[in-house]
DNA sequence: AAAATATATTTAGTATACGAAATATATCTA
DNA sequence: TAGATATATTTCGTATACTAAATATATTTT
């Protein structure tokens, strides 16, 4: 394999990964009517109570302004709602809203089980190779980026 | 690590490398005004001659339309042109312009190296452990797919 | 306290990304 | 050969994703 096949090839067997697990989701919270990037959210907020929209953009790993367009659509379909901190005024904690509690939860949690249960059917081995090789290319790659700064 | 955090963990991962990787590239590209998908089609192209739009699909991993949108942008730059194909009309052929090889292809084959040349600090063992990681959380995910078409 | 600086979030603009529908052309079948 | 079916690409609509700029509020400095 040529230096040139390497790096698409890695390129493309993370995407065809993100695919399958974004694909997976997507399907599970199909039936609820959200997406699987609004599913993700919404399952940090059920698990673990109302959060900054900051503290959700570091635990999902993409960007404040991406995450406040998905809380826009899940506002939308009253799923979350927006709560003006009276400690400090800038920030805004997003939480569940008692209509999906009441409303969409049971469902919400059913299909949830299903997709935990995807990573549950590998074993810790295979679980441990996964990190190890994730965390080698990301060593790699951040390695080169701090050279580039000189 | 709860099985919750066991499966964010690992989208977290693959995204964080995900986005080292594009900021790389992106990093690399930016010189000549394109972007590192549009430079990742360049690459393919310049190494490998004209291609159908639904090859180049194929190489990304990714679908027809994306890569329609990308040649819509790179064509505006005058780096590709499309060509339909004398043998089937409903073939599209996208190569890149003589405008491309005179003005930009140097400087362009100087970024590609210093992007290549990241993958190629990583020694043998690395890139195989990084590839068994992939192969194996492929496997997974694309198990689960099958049994849930059951 | 007014100005400067810092922090938190939203908005605006651009580029992906997808699926479904539309278009165009090819091929097969009755 | 006309109609059905298949294949290739583009267009359309929606959802992400990013950065930079705008907005709002806090904190520090002078």
């Amino acid at each position: 394999m040529s230096e040139i096949d390497k790096g698409i090839s890695i390129v493309r067997l993370l995407k065809e990964v993100l695919q399958f697990i974004h694909k997976n989701a997507e399907n599970g919270f199909k039936e609820m009517g959200i997406t699987a990037s609004q599913g993700m959210l919404m399952k940090i907020l059920s698990h673990t109570g109302p959060k900054k929209v900051s503290e959700l953009s570091d635990i999902m790993g993409i960007s404040n302004s991406t995450v406040s367009g998905i809380i826009d659509r899940l506002e939308k379909r009253g799923f979350v709602e927006r709560k003006r901190s009276n400690e400090d005024r800038r920030v805004v904690y997003v939480d569940v809203t008692s209509e999906f509690k009441n409303d969409a939860k049971k469902n919400f949690k059913q299909v949830e089980k299903k997709i935990d249960s995807i990573v549950n059917q590998a074993t810790k081995e295979e679980i441990d190779k996964v990190f190890e090789g994730l965390n080698i290319l990301k060593d790699i790659m951040s390695k080169q980026n701090q050279d580039m700064d000189n």
